[in-house]
DNA sequence: CATGAATGAGGATTCATTCAT
DNA sequence: AATGAATGAATCCTCATTCAT
C-alpha cells in the first residue's frame, strides 16, 4: 500500500505452496524472469540466465531442456495465477449482485495483475515470440478470463444495473485497464500505490457502466487526496 | 466503416508529402515495417529486409547506417504521426467546450491509432529493445500526448462538466483504450469496424467522466445494434 | 539354420565362462554394444549407456574409467573371439589336407562372424574413431587371422591342390567375404540364412582356388534350392 | 600404375567438367573430404573444414546451408561417379559375351573404386550417420549397380559359361571385392598397384564362376611375379 | 557401491556489418 | 549505386567427466 518503487513486482511471488517446481528450478525461473522483463526473451542469453542464477550453462540444462522450456515455465505462472483467481472468483460472484460482483472481480483481478505484473508485461510484449502451442494456451486462458467479466456485465445489463453496452468490448477494457499497471509502470508506479490504482480504476469503470458510479462516490472520495 | 479485416494497417500510410526520406529509403522502411510487425525487430534480419525490398544487403547499407537506423526511421512515423495529430488538435480544442473537445480529441486519436496501428503495436512490444535515446524520444512524445488529454480533463473538471478524477490516470486510460485497437487486434478486428470501435470507446470513456455520457446517450443508442 | 531375422547377433554371446569381467561390467558392455551398433560410438552418450544399463552416470564411472574404456571392453570381444577361434583352429588344421583345412577354417570363421557380427560391423565402421593403441591391437589381431589363411593357401598351392595365387590377397578376400555378412546385412539377412550364406561363400572361394570347386560340387548342389 | 602410396585417392578427381559446383564450393568439398576420411564426419568440425579451406566459418555457411549439406555434396560424387560408370557400361555389355562382359564391367568398376576410394570408404563407414533420405538415395544407387552385375551373371549362367550360382550373392561379392580396395587400403595399397589389384581380383572372381578362369590362365600368369 | 548435480569446453549455426569490385 | 563474399563474435545446446553426499 505504500511502495511506489519501480521494480515492484520485480520478483515473482510463489503463488502456491504446492508449486510443482524444485527449489532450484524456481530460482532459475525467477532469475530468468527478471532478465526477460529487462531485455526481452530473445536478447536474454542462456548464459545470462545461468550467471544470474549462480550456476553454469551446463547446469542450467540439467534443469531445463531448452530456453523455450524456461520461457514456458515462466509463463505458466500466468496461467496458474489466472486459474487461481478464476477458481476463487467463480461461484462466489454468481451469488452477488452485479455491481458488487463486478467490483469484487475487478479488485481481485487488479491485485493479481499487481502480483504477476512481470508475467503480464512479458505476455503483452512477447506474444509473437512464443511458440504457437504456448501462445494458444495463453490465449485460451485470456478468453476464459474475459468470459468471466462478460457474464457479470451481461447480468448487470439485464438487471438494469448497468448501461446496455457491448459486453465483449467492456470485458476487453477491464482487462486492459488492469494490465496497464504492468505495461505503463514507467509512469504509474511513480504516481500511485497499487491500492490507489486498483480503486481508481474500478471507480473509472463502474462510473462508465452505472451512472452514479460504484457506491455513489464514497470510495472515490476516500482516495482523492493521493500523493 | 466496414472492413474488419485483420491486416488493416498492414502498410504505412505516407503521412505527409514532405517526408524527409528518398523514395528508396521509404520503400525499405515500408518493407521493414511489415517484417518487424510479423516477426519482431530482433528476429527480422537485415537480409530479410533487403530481400523484401528487392535489393541486396550491401545496397541496404548505402541507405541506412545500421539496423537500428532502420528501426529509428520506422519509429519516426510514430512521432511524426502524433505530432501531426497534436499540431492539428491544439488550438482548436481550447476553443471548444470540454466535453466536445474531449470527444473530438479522442476520435482523432483513435483514428490515428487505426492508421498507425502497426507502429503502435511495435512500440508496445519493442520498447525495451530500442536504444535508450530513441526510447526516450518516444516517451517524451507520449507525455506530450498525455498532457493534451490532461488539460482537457482538467478544464472539464474545473467547469463541473466532468467528475473530479485523477487527470493523469484518465489520460493514461484514454490512450490505452485507444491503443488496444492495435494490440488486441486478434479479437477486436473480428468484432468491430474501426468506426464502431472508436464510437464505443469514446462512449465508454465519456460515460465514466460525465454522468449521462457523451451527448446524453444519443450516440450510444445509434450503434447499439452492431453487427 | 532358419532365422533370417535382422537382429541376429543383436546380443553378444558370452563367449567364454572365464570372462574377465564382473557381471555388471558385462551388462553395461552389452547395453553399450546395442547402442554403438545402432548409433555409432560417437553419437552414443554415456548417459544413454547408463540409462540402457539401468544405472546412473555416476555408477557407470565406477565400473569404467572413461567412454573409451567401454569401447575398448566392447572391442575386446573381437580380439577374444578371434583368439578363441584361432586357438581352436591351429593345430587341427595343419593335420588336414589343404582343401579340407581351408573349408573348415572358413566355416568356423564365418560362424564366428555370424556370432559376433555386431563387433565386426563396429570394427569396420569405427576403425578411425578408435585410439591408435586400441586400433593397432586390433590390426595385429587381424594380421594373425590372415596368416592362418595364408598358411593354408600356401600349403595348398605347394601341394598343387590350389591354383597359384597371391596368398595375401586371397586371405584378405576370405575375410572380407565373411565380414560382409555383417556390413551388408541390410540385404543379405533378408535373403539367406547364416548357414546358406556360409556354404555358398565357402563354395565361391573354393571354386576360385581349385577348379572343380570344394568337393566337386556335392555341397553346392545341396543348397541350390534355397529359400 | 605404380604409386602404392597410402593416400592414393587423397583428392577427389573432378569427375566431370560440367560439375554443378562453383570453384569455391568444390574446394570446400575437397577439403572436407580429406577431413571426413581422416576423422569421420562427426569428429570433423565445421571449423576444421573452414580452416582447411582457408576461409572462416561464416564464409563456409555462405556456400553451404549446413554441415549435412557438405556431406551430401561430398556423397553426390559417389552417385555421380557410379552413374557415369553405369551409363558408359550399359548398352555395351549386353552386346558382349557374358565372360567378356563381366570382365569389362568388373575392371571398369574397380577402376572407379580406385578413383573414388575416399567416397567409398566414407560410404562404408558412415552409412549410419547419414540422414535417411540421403542414405536411401545411395542405397538405391547400390541396388542399380548390383543389378548390372546380376544380369551379366544370369546371362552367363543361362549360356552355360558360368556355373549356376546365386546371382544376388555373387553381385554382392563382386562389389565387396572391389570396395575392399578402399577399406583395406592399410595393407593392400602397400602390396599392390591399382592395376595389379584389379587384375587379380577379376581373376579371382572369374575363376570362381567358370572353371578355367578368365582367359584360361593367361592373364593370371602375367602378373604372377609381383613385387 | 550409488547418486545426480555441476562443470565448461566445444558443437553447429546465425547475423550485423564491412569492403573490394 | 550496387553487389555479395567475407568476417567473427555471439547464439543455443551437448556431453564426457568429476565429486560431494
Amino acid at each position: 500500500m505504500s511502495d511506489k518503487t519501480d521494480d515492484a513486482g520485480g520478483t515473482l511471488k510463489r503463488i502456491s505452496p504446492s508449486q510443482p517446481y524444485g527449489e532450484k528450478k524456481w530460482e532459475i525461473v525467477q532469475a530468468a524472469a527478471k532478465l526477460f522483463i529487462k531485455k526481452g526473451s530473445i536478447s536474454t542469453g542462456v548464459r545470462d540466465i545461468a550467471e544470474a542464477s549462480g550456476i553454469t550453462v551446463g547446469t542450467l540444462y540439467h534443469y531445463f531442456r531448452s530456453k523455450d522450456d524456461i520461457i514456458e515455465a515462466f509463463m505458466d505462472f500466468a496461467v496458474y495465477g489466472t486459474n487461481s483467481f478464476l477458481a476463487a472468483a467463480i461461484g462466489i460472484l454468481d451469488k452477488m449482485g452485479p455491481r458488487e460482483a463486478l467490483q469484487l472481480a475487478m479488485e481481485r483481478y487488479f491485485e493479481y495483475v499487481n502480483e504477476a505484473q512481470n508475467v503480464i508485461l512479458f505476455w503483452h510484449q512477447e506474444t509473437r515470440n512464443l511458440k504457437p502451442e504456448l501462445r494458444n494456451k495463453l490465449l485460451d486462458n485470456e478468453l476464459v478470463l474475459m468470459s468471466l467479466f462478460e457474464r457479470i456485465i451481461e447480468r448487470g445489463g439485464e438487471a438494469g444495473v448497468f448501461r446496455v453496452v457491448d459486453t465483449r468490448l467492456v470485458a476487453h477494457n477491464i482487462i486492459v485497464l488492469g494490465d496497464m499497471w504492468a505495461f505503463r509502470r514507467w509512469d504509474l508506479s511513480r504516481r500511485f500505490t497499487p491500492d490507489e490504482f486498483i480503486k481508481r480504476q474500478a471507480d473509472f469503470i463502474l462510473h462508465s457502466l452505472c451512472d452514479g458510479g460504484a457506491d455513489s462516490g464514497k470510495k472515490s472520495r476516500e482516495v482523492k487526496d493521493k500523493q
